[in-house]
DNA sequence: TTTTTGGTTCTGCAAATTGAGAACTAAAAA
DNA sequence: TTTTTAGTTCTCAATTTGCAGAACCAAAAA
């Protein structure tokens, strides 16, 4: 019989969570995925259990957990258990940043590739706007070659 | 009295078109703006008019005029017009692709601001996360100034 | 074995988005 | 001056999305 778990906020945690959710909408999350997520970025404790994040954001329990299920669908977000103890504490997973450009990354190779196929299927006759595909097309390749070799050279400083 | 305006698609450029389009729809825009952006984008004459672009993909007048003036305000999309012709010619941008990932860097340089606040605002004792968060911080302030390298690179290589 | 805990899934509603169609407008043409 | 053209704006209906609340479920505890 445990008492109220609570997590306190101070109004500038609140704050950042709301600058923090914004962005992460932006970037196609829904609102409570991306308050959920910048709670356990701010929180002062960044382990925090299923009821405790429902009662730090107001959210109820379908919200909560289809947000941390799409969360942990992206990796962003895992859980760890502890020696008898039934709950799981939720934590935001490290590396988290790249992982996220990693993954946006991968929408502008869908988009060279299919700018291959728009390219392979045009009229001959636009000269000149063909060539400015052809450059984007050239773009997009250089742009996905040099990010790989941005991480690559990020994870070899750590190292 | 012109006769009925014609754009032919072929089976290969409609489905280009909704490829295209889901890729664009990914990153936010609407399902419309998304396939005009792709019609203009495989279209054998690359400057269609407003009738056109509305006719080719069956939308109505609102949603081609939403659309387009939506990717105007991108810079994604702009009009010529002829000599004597009262109709605008829409066309994509010249460099849309570099521009498009300019945009979404900024995103990035959102998050960096936001974490500096997040970090500042922390408690002290979660060593080890803050820690982490540290590197995220380093590691978006890192990867945005490559990126606007990637860029400037670019350009230089064009000229 | 029943109850409690920690969460998931289902149902349904409210708000936001999207786009159709009609009304409108400004400029050019007749 | 009226009509036509080229496009914009308004209104409304249809989806879509996001989430609350309730029902549900499996494992652990009682």
């Amino acid at each position: 019989m445990e008492q109220q778990e609570l997590v306190k906020l101070s109004d500038k945690q609140r704050e950042l969570i709301e600058k923090l959710g914004v962005i992460m909408e932006k970037t196609g999350w829904s609102p409570a995925s991306s308050r959920v997520h910048a709670l356990l970025t701010v929180a002062d404790r960044f382990e925090l259990t299923f009821d405790e994040i429902r009662e730090a954001l107001n959210l109820s329990k379908s919200a909560t957990s289809n947000a941390l299920s799409f969360l942990q669908r992206l990796s962003v977000v895992e859980y760890i258990t502890k020696p008898g103890d039934r709950k799981r504490y939720f934590r935001i997973t490290a590396d988290r940043v790249m992982d996220h450009l990693r993954e946006r990354l991968k929408n502008i190779e869908e988009l060279h590739q299919v700018l291959k196929e728009v390219i392979q299927q045009r009229t001959t006759k636009t000269v000149e706007y063909n060539e400015q595909l052809r450059e984007d097309y050239s773009f997009c390749e250089f742009f996905v070659q040099k990010c790989k070799k941005i991480f690559q050279e990020w994870e070899k400083k750590k190292s």
